[in-house]
DNA sequence: CGTTAAAAGTGAAAAAAATCACAAAAAAGT
DNA sequence: ACTTTTTTGTGATTTTTTTCACTTTTAACG
């Protein structure tokens, strides 16, 4: 298929769209607007425009966009038409968190296991089965996994980047507050809660000491 | 004091500067050059400069930067030197995993209290309390809290935003996956794994589909 | 000391992203 | 059917961000 060079921030934006787009369609909307989708996600009527423009997702004028058409445009692109399997490194709190959190199921990502070097850790049982870490590499192999999550202590957190990598993981979530080192061919994309934490730290002081009418 | 103009970017990257120095201090560097921030940070040695140079900050022509100094300035400008008082609203798995978290000590953050709407959530007993959300408003209000955390159902968000707004609140830290509905008095940051993730994935499909090679 | 080499500092240039503004289409109204 | 109004689609413009490339300073070395 036709190679679309996107940046980050517009494949963000259109994973936004289609999540307002979601709710859009629950609510029983079947067409829908440059301007509506822009306040849902907070943007102008421009840019969402201008991003479908970008991705040749056309509507019609006066008419809007079919939020059916729409919707499977952007999943098309996003590429949501095939289930996703994830792995997770790291069975502590916020790998944890991430196993129950019902919200991926509904857009079509499983994680379908957990790994830990903590043999408290490891139990099979539950809906999601907690795997020792060494066997991490045998799993991801013999599943054909290609995407991980990264969720243990920053210590750790190079090294199991690395076994991921070697297993044949092509895109990481890493939530530990380092930055790895990456290679060209393995994506990365990073969540660090102390430093958005910080940047709204800042941001308040900042206007309080600034713009303080 | 003189008010600087920064996008919210090149704030995020005096923060991880900060945080890489840090790591750097403690493996016993006097020195440092703007090039080995870059590569602990993922950048280039001349946005290290430029973003310094935007600030003000200013090391020595060949000799690179005291790391104390340079750390002292960083705490300085991003407001580090005040410990901050955070509370949390939801003691689901995200809130409570928030909680427990140990990184925030190390940098000034301090999390002082959760609410929740579960009356089988209420806990005085541990380290830090659970409220009902009823008592949020006059906590933040007594306590003079500026921050706080979003980590309730989307369903909640919105509400709870307004009800942390009416309390006193200027800075919030969303983990629902919806857009809150903001005023320009307000610091909103979000984070959303959902988002994150499905953008890996999009990147590693489009790898896949083009880079091949 | 004087020379060399390494690194900061920063205007200028380039690249990337966002916004504007308006022509074209088509739905709705009369 | 014709007119009006609304909304898309997009080239052009503006703004923002990043990178370049060169000057200046100063540490290190002989």
């Amino acid at each position: 298929m036709r190679a679309i060079i996107a940046s980050r921030n517009s494949i963000l934006r259109l994973s936004k769209y289609k999540n307002a787009l979601n709710r859009f369609q629950k609510l029983g909307y079947v067409r829908v607007f440059s301007d509506i989708l822009a306040d849902a996600v907070g943007g102008t009527s421009a840019q969402v425009r201008k991003d479908f423009s970008l991705f040749g997702i056309k509507g019609n004028k006066r008419g809007g966009y079919n939020a059916d058409e729409l919707l499977g445009k952007l999943n098309d692109i996003l590429g949501k038409n095939t289930r996703q399997s994830v792995i997770i490194a790291g069975a502590g709190k916020i790998g944890m968190a991430l196993v129950k959190y019902k919200g991926f199921e509904n857009e079509g990502i499983s994680i379908v296991a957990a790994f830990d070097i903590d043999p408290a850790k490891i139990r099979q049982g539950g809906d999601i089965p907690v795997f020792p870490l060494d066997e991490l590499k045998a799993f991801v192999k013999t599943n054909d996994i290609r995407i991980g999550i990264i969720a243990v202590p920053d210590i750790a957190a190079q090294q199991v980047f690395e076994i991921m990598v070697s297993s044949g993981i092509k895109g990481v979530l890493n939530f530990a507050p380092i930055r790895l080192k990456e290679t060209a061919d393995v994506v990365v994309n990073n969540v660090n809660v102390e430093l958005e934490l910080e940047n709204v730290i800042y941001f308040v002081n900042a206007l309080e000491r600034t713009g303080s009418k």
